[in-house]
DNA sequence: GTTTCGATTCAAACCGGTTTAGTAAATCCG
DNA sequence: CGGATTTACTAAACCGGTTTGAATCGAAAC
């Protein structure tokens, strides 16, 4: 084992002839420290290979230098999400430049404020990100009471004194409906996620109200839980009820729904358009390619850890916009099938 | 802000009466302490709700009380690989029953080295997982040099002086061959996982002696990146050689492999049969449904963790052993068509 | 020639734990 | 009963940084 043992501040000092406290100084960057001290000091930390101790930093500034991230999902879900890994990869691209690091923290939904407790009664984080809102989320108060600096992803439906990256799905949602009515569909379901999820529920009700503003009846709408099963079965569900499309809330229960579709013996396009939501690397390859919105969660990851690391520092902070998403129309989209009834159901 | 200052323990060996070393000494559970002054002091940390500060604690014992995770690999990747959230939350569910976090690093593949070394550098934590080993994986000797715990996920194929979780991806690709050959294939074909990973190649290799294992003449291997744009591409070269059948690395290839069997209007299993590996939540709902292999990466992590923490703490450890993956079949197989030619290729 | 001032620098305190050395009282033992 | 242990506890040092208050110095001001 290589234990050369770091060297420390003191050591540093000693190189260059000079007190604790000076070496601090001029490694911060402070003023009072004339040029060539400074210089001493640098050239001698660089010799020594000198790094700092963020466990020593920590404790005397009593900051972390680390954010966390709870999540509360269930495991399956998780991994079918693409959300989560392009989220971190986009937060590590704004910590890692900033000397910070991500602390994460997956626990079943039934621990979830023990996991904040956690993280804000051992210190080990500055602040967290807020994921997967939802309605009247409790979490906000239990951040504001534990002190404990946040943003979330997407604007909470409730007061929150939390900065929010401002995700909204619901351009997405409407692009989606509005593309179909265009198509030509007048019978159009939506199968949205739980709803009790701020995202969930927003879909819905974007569907339904791009539903109204094209002038179409109101759609069947079936609430399903994102995996794979559940859209599945919500697609047995809907097909029964008649209709020509489907705007789904997400890429995987649109997958799992084309080949409901298939086992049924409903073709898509030409008999049923269906619709996807986060463009999921596999829409593109499956039969056939799914049309779907394209959301940048890369981006929150990084817009929202900058609010954060800016909001842990002590400035305001603002909320974030970031662009909205875009449908990208690929082949399981198309005109309903000639015949089809137009009256409403 | 509710900004009630956390006690230390300077405030609860006030409020027992006694002095900080002993409430230590009290906390911990050494000897030395007298009963009732350790119910005294119990009840007084109780009562001042007194949580350890982790900052602290770091500093006085040179633990961070953390381990790392650096994740080389692309967000798209990531995303699409429901491997990750699940060992991750495996890797939780024994940290935080033992106090311990985890530390995400996701970083560009050419940063991987200074991501290890920034871990290290700054004390963040305390070991590492070594995940996606690569064929004479340089990180090993790395670790080493920089005298970092570490545990690694499938054994190295050079000298590691670390504990390996025994995962074996052999048995599973052997599983799918001879489900194969024992429904009458006797061309199959493999893609394969980049080459320089060692689950790539372990994988490429098991699947070249069950082939020959079988009596099967060798077989098409076509190396792709474990993408779905690359599973299609492979896919197309593949199916012009003429088998009967692909055995894919992963899930998500396989599954856009079925969608350039479509697309070439080659019926699956009727005339092509298809096996995916990982048994992705997708797997059972595409069409036909995905006979692949059952991996347990929830265990792995669970495993991993308690392996890590143990060395940690100083303990001798052994590699390993997880039970072998299961071939999980479903309708992407079936006998071949039987037409088909039967000379090798 | 003092006085005053700003620029440097240092020594010491501090963050909140753990750990060691040392002390006083209680217990053991012959 | 007196010395040797043991037990229960305290005071102080330590981990490696940051930060404060005071000391030192040369130069400008009077």
């Amino acid at each position: 084992m290589t234990r050369a043992d770091r060297p420390t501040i003191r050591d540093v000092a000693r190189a260059a002839g000079v007190s604790k406290g000076t070496v601090s100084f001029a490694l911060n960057g402070r003023p009072g420290v004339s040029e060539d001290t400074r210089e001493r000091i640098l050239t001698a930390a660089l010799e020594l290979g000198w790094t700092p101790s963020t466990k020593a930093r920590a404790l005397s500034v009593s900051r972390s230098f680390a954010v966390g991230l709870v999540l509360a999902r269930e495991p399956e879900l998780l991994g079918a999400d693409p959300f989560f890994p392009a989220f971190i990869a986009g937060v590590e691209r704004t910590l890692s430049d900033r000397g910070q690091a991500l602390v994460l923290q997956v626990v079943p939904e039934s621990e979830e404020e023990a996991g904040y407790r956690r993280l804000a009664g051992t210190g080990r984080v500055d602040g967290v990100f807020l994921l997967d809102l939802r309605v009247d989320d409790p979490r906000i108060a239990l951040l504001e009471e534990l002190g404990l600096p946040a943003v979330s992803i997407a604007r909470p439906d409730g007061p929150s004194e939390f900065p929010a990256v401002l995700v909204d799905d619901r351009p997405g949602i409407a692009a989606a409906v509005r593309h179909l009515a265009e198509l030509g569909h007048r019978h159009i379901a939506h199968i949205a996620g739980p709803a009790h999820f701020l995202h969930g529920s927003r879909r819905r009700r974007a569907f339904e109200e791009a539903l109204a503003e094209a002038g179409l009846p109101a759609g069947p709408v079936v609430e399903a839980d994102f995996s794979a099963a559940g859209g599945a079965a919500a697609t047995r569900e809907v097909l029964a009820t008649g209709v020509t499309a489907i705007v789904y809330s997400n890429d995987l229960m649109a997958i799992a729904g084309l080949s409901v579709a298939v086992e049924l013996g409903v073709a898509v396009p030409a008999e049923l358009s269906v619709t996807g939501f986060d463009n999921t690397d596999l829409a593109a390859y499956v039969t056939p390619p799914l049309t779907s919105v394209r959301t940048d969660p890369y981006l929150w990851g990084r817009k929202a850890s900058e609010a954060l690391l800016d909001l842990i520092d002590g400035r305001t902070v603002d909320d974030v916009p970031v662009p909205a998403a875009q449908l990208v129309i690929r082949a399981s989209t198309a005109p309903p099938p000639p015949g089809v009834r137009t009256e409403t159901p």
